[in-house]
DNA sequence: ACGGCACATGACACCGTTTTCACGCCGTGA
DNA sequence: TCACGGCGTGAAAACGGTGTCATGTGCCGT
């Protein structure tokens, strides 16, 4: 007597097999679509289970194949902007490819040490995705010793694919911008150079400032750059260092739009008004620079995501594929 | 020749119990540390198991014991902040108890009806966490049919327990704050009821809403409601909307810090004086609230995504929990 | 007309753990 | 001293697919 109304659903693979009158493995194969088999039992396959409502064990799948069809996302929660856009590039195409995303933050020192310490991800996935994030030596190699493909969005891991625009040229663009409505008192706000997040970031935007700089003619460039912690906070501070200076600059360049905001907010507190007194750029596209109406570099976060999943696809497919990406912002 | 170095390490738990000289049983016994092994044994397991660097298949250990040791997690990326806040408050005790993380953003229509059709985390989690949603019937039944414990953070599954906060009275608390400073004609910029996003959060607040005006003897609190679609772009609109009325209201409650820091931006360029002309409160407690010196009230976020997971773990582990929990702003 | 041959399908071993069951051993109570 | 009950451990059967190899059949070329 069915008590219990439906029950857990074990129906397994023979169950398809004995309804659709073929063997276990004409079932594999016909549902998986890649081996030879005739369409008409293909379809005979595919109609007693959808009937039968059957759903493969992943956990028998992956023993046997060794595929896991998982991926794993390492990134630092702090970016919270950028890494949400990237994941909504990254999913559509990973999960049309039967992929799982394991999603792992690496954001807090601690976590990030147990990450590194444990590799929670050996055996796991197929393959990995970093977002915002630079890696010291041991962890790089901690990463590579996975064996698996990994893609790398807006950091750097050397000797992996890598998709990321070109920071230093959009920053020097920036501070182009800057320089030809005639400033010549610029400032950069930056993120700490010891910082997790984009470490390797930070110093090709810092790069680009003093590239623009210079061309300019422009000394001590290395001056005009005050790092506080990466994020809201540290633009607000960092403001609040520049604001006690002799002489503040007449326009500051935000390694993040999320540094610049902050900055923005000092500005108000400190009744300076944005751009007539000072100007500010940033750097990103974040949804709030818009609703804020600050200049910044556009990048197109959305897609790099995509661009490192199809990447990634493409390796596990069996391909090879090119090099590190560079978009343009 | 082992010219390719170290290859994949095919080391299983036969090679540990070779070299601890115990048979299998006694080394998943012993890594488990559930079941009876003397300690001795115990010991001599553990040592061999770290020094062949041992890790178990995580697909061998799924497909016999029926655990996948993983849980869904299922959001609308729109509400970036409030999931991401979630997450880590969900991360570390679900880490901790050897939990991954599988993320399922159905935000976009498309993306939303493709997950409900496939449902694809079938046989593939323990548990299913779902974060700042409202289900239709059809979609909680299918989230029920499951068959697997699921908590709700910020939204309502009828029939499992939810974790968040009293969103009516933490609405009627901002509008109350309204009323004392002296505002009688106060408006509520809301999202549209149809999206998907917290419909039950949003009627909750605009229930709020009505409420501390029905208790000031203000009427027709349904007319001060100007719904926009939910985010940052929708404050705008609304309050676009708002200035478009022939009488400006005085002050202005938003559902969500979203919401009000948009507003916030069109009453700026409208040049409009907050709080001196208008007063906004907002709703979250957003990373950029703050950064924007906007009136919000507050909510513990991270600290929900806590509470679901280890409400989560609790099941997981046998135990029954309580009903749904709710906290105060 | 006959020997392949290619293709569709079935049989079966295997993936690497967990778990049940049985067994031997030792301490204990009668 | 003997039967008995635990406790620690090993043997072996799942778990539910996938992949390889073998088999049977219809078709083509000569």
């Amino acid at each position: 007597m069915a008590l219990t109304g439906a029950t857990r659903t074990p129906v397994g693979i023979l169950d398809v097999a004995r309804r659709a009158g073929v063997s276990p493995s004409t079932v594999s194969r016909s549902l998986r679509g890649s081996a030879r088999v005739s369409a008409a039992t293909r379809d005979r396959v595919l109609q007693a289970a959808t009937e039968l409502a059957y759903v493969p064990s992943p956990a028998a799948s992956r023993l046997a194949s060794g595929r896991t069809f998982a991926v794993g996302v390492i990134v630092p929660f702090a970016t919270r902007w950028f890494f949400t856009e990237v994941l909504t590039g990254i999913e559509l195409p990973l999960r049309a490819a039967g992929y799982d995303l394991l999603l792992y933050n690496i954001g807090e020192p601690t976590a990030r040490a147990q990450f590194f310490d444990a590799m929670p991800l050996r055996r796991r996935v197929d393959a990995v995705l970093t977002v915002a994030s630079s890696f010291a030596e041991r962890e790089q190699a901690a990463l590579a010793a996975l064996g698996v493909p990994l893609a790398v969005v807006g950091g750097h891991v050397s000797g992996f694919p890598r998709v990321g625009i070109d920071d230093r040229a959009g920053a020097a663009t920036a501070v182009r911008h800057l320089l030809v409505l005639g400033h010549r008192d610029v400032a950069m706000i930056s993120g700490h150079p010891g910082d997790a997040i984009g470490r390797a970031t930070s110093s090709a935007r810092r790069a680009g400032f003093e590239t623009a700089l210079a061309e300019a003619g422009i000394r001590n460039a290395a001056e005009r750059i005050v790092a506080e912690p990466w994020g809201v906070n540290g633009g607000i501070r960092a403001m609040e260092q520049l604001l006690g200076r002799r002489r503040l600059p007449t326009a500051v360049f935000a390694e993040s739009d999320e540094m610049a905001l902050g900055a923005l907010r000092t500005l108000r507190l400190a009744g300076l008004d944005v751009p007539g007194r000072i100007s500010v750029v940033g750097f990103d596209d974040h949804e709030m620079a818009a609703a804020s109406d600050l200049t910044t570099i556009a990048q197109p976060v959305h897609r790099q995501g995509e661009l490192a999943a199809r990447l990634l696809l493409e390796v596990l497919a069996g391909g090879s594929p090119g090099g590190g990406d560079v978009l343009l912002p």
